[in-house]
DNA sequence: ACCAAAAATGCAACTTCGTTGCAATAGCTA
DNA sequence: TAGCTATTGCAACGAAGTTGCATTTTTGGT
């Protein structure tokens, strides 16, 4: 998915939208720029543990001001703790799967806004500002699992 | 939206189900299913407020045991909270609106599934049981509500 | 490099949310 | 109606998220 980000690119980030450089910032918004997937709030305290101290009421400050700053995108989920992923020209608003069994989440392509447009009808009495695409079933791995499963008869 | 309910129907709907008929599945089911909009747990608590005494505990029991049967449908939003909805023949999967300004969340129009495949694209390697589309932004009274403020001056 | 002002973090306390075990109660079937 | 089973209420708990305030760090100007 994103191509691994290095630190001096997390710093630029930060510069570019005015935010001051403090190595918590840093280290939550590295977690985010080197995720293949998206990430939620347990995720990033497990991720941080070993780089840096930080406070648990810091994470939820620091991600309030990233999305304020739309720095990340967050994604919701019926599970109750939402995700976050970065939101950036190279990775747009895209649709989300979700696995109801292993309960991974990965991201599919991104639709263009002429597709977008297609199914969103001739509504004219809403703005759209963002459009959240969540999609859940079953992934290629755990449905082949439960082809086998089947085949030998277990459950 | 959905035409009023009968307590008679909320019945019905139980007993096909197979489930028993306690006052508080009564209750909690007409709820949901006299509401034009989706309602999340604070809002079923008021509102079962003033007709029954329930333990919020059964509340949430209930919601669970409705979602496990698929009575109802369960709304992710990155508000925290997520909303409930009927799920009957009459109410199918459908986009939500949610307006950053008044909060306020609505139902949009069903997507048909040939809409859905075309946007869906050739993925074949997730078995899709399950579509949420949310999109927020502003409502139109939010929308005229903003626009005259900008004409009068005020922020 | 230093200093002062402003911003960010840590900490503690608190609220709300959701879950679990168990005892009491109510619904269902015969 | 009686007995069995399913459901509810209650209490307690853990996790999630918020807030106020003291402390520390960053920043920008000297
Ligand atoms: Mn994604
Ligand atoms: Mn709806
Ligand atoms: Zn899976
Ligand atoms: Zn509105």
């Amino acid at each position: 998915m994103l191509p691994k980000t290095k630190d001096k690119d997390t710093l630029l980030i930060l510069q570019k939208t005015g935010l001051s450089k403090t190595p918590q910032r840093i280290a939550v918004l590295n977690i985010l720029a080197n995720t293949t997937v998206p990430v939620n709030i347990s995720g990033i305290r497990d991720a941080l543990e070993a780089k840096i101290r930080i406070n648990r009421v810091t994470i939820y400050r620091i991600l309030s001001l990233f999305k304020k700053h739309m720095i990340i995108r967050e994604i919701a989920s019926t599970g109750g703790t939402n995700y976050f992923e970065l939101a950036t020209m190279e990775n747009p608003v895209h649709p989300h799967f979700l696995c109801r069994n292993c309960a991974a989440l990965s991201c599919l392509e991104p639709l263009t806004f002429s597709q977008a447009n297609q199914w969103l009808g001739p509504d004219k009495d809403y703005s759209i500002e963002h459009i959240e695409i969540n999609i859940s079933g079953l992934c290629a791995s755990c449905r082949n699992a439960t082809k086998l499963q089947k085949r030998s008869g277990k459950v």
